[in-house]
DNA sequence: TAAGTTGTTCGGGG
DNA sequence: CCCCCGAACAACTT
């Protein structure tokens, strides 16, 4: 579940309990004390790249999934609950997950124009904190979620390949068409990875992430862990070209 | 079956 | 104080 899109379509599927007041709190939070969650209203659900805020008057639940986390709307299943909201008309579950409670407001606490699925994404922003880093490899400054909140190892592959720069290529050395090419390439395909997720088909959008052969050249794809992340990335040796 | 994975946080060492 | 690294954690698939 856990990239910046699959939390924007948790919201849209959220968004309808916004106004209903919580009449029972389960989970195994006992430290988060999340009991203080009941007979509250929610007023609103954001998210931020990978994560998902539920927001009430004074107070927002922040929900990170991770790799494993899961989550069930209006049913419940067998394993680790850590937060269970009963509402007016249904139920949110959410499993094997972070979960913490935010008391400040979160525009203090989050810079919203750093999430690329966000109307307020910054690429002035997000091109001057590449030229910070411009020693990095590009497929490490794909995942830093202090630029590129939202992509994960799957949408940095087919980032990657739409934008035919070789995984390796060094930040500083990828010409600056090259790098607006990505500033685009990064909102198209996290809204095409929404619409393919809406579909029920989350991984319809793959490319080269985990497939076997380079869809334009037939021809098998590399298959390495990279960078300082190190993440398993697949790419064309052919379609993308190394900047160095 | 054991290995791999859509991700992040923590502590220690340099 | 910063960076880097490894460990830890989690649930499900192949």
């Amino acid at each position: 579940m856990p990239e910046g899109p699959s939390m924007v379509f948790l919201k849209e599927k959220l968004s309808p309990f916004i106004g209903q007041k919580v009449i029972e709190v389960n989970g195994d939070s006992p430290k988060l004390a999340i009991k203080k969650l009941l007979n509250l209203k929610i007023t609103d659900i954001k998210t931020y790249g990978k994560e998902i805020f539920i927001c009430f008057q004074e107070i927002s639940v922040r929900i990170h999934l991770m790799l494993f986390g899961s989550y069930l709307i209006n049913s419940k299943k067998d394993g680790k609950l850590k937060l269970g909201l009963k509402l007016k008309e249904g139920e949110i579950n959410f499993y094997a997950c972070n979960v913490s409670l935010i008391t400040e407001p979160l525009d203090s606490l989050y810079d919203w124009s750093v999430d690329v699925m966000n109307d307020k994404w910054d690429r002035e922003k997000a091109k001057n904190k590449l030229k910070d880093i411009s020693d990095s490899l590009i497929c490490d400054a794909l995942l830093d979620q202090h630029i590129f909140a939202g992509v994960g190892n799957k949408l940095k592959d087919e980032l990657l390949f739409d934008a035919k720069i070789h995984p390796e290529s060094l930040v500083g050395k990828v010409p600056e068409k090259k790098i607006k090419a990505i500033f685009d390439i990064v909102v198209d395909k996290s809204f095409e990875y929404l619409k393919w997720d809406k579909e029920g088909r989350p991984d319809g959008f793959l490319k080269v992430h985990k497939q076997d052969l380079c869809p334009v050249h037939n021809i098998k794809l590399s298959s390495k862990t990279l960078g300082k992340t190190k993440r398993k990335t697949e790419f064309c040796e052919i379609c993308q070209k190394l900047y160095k």
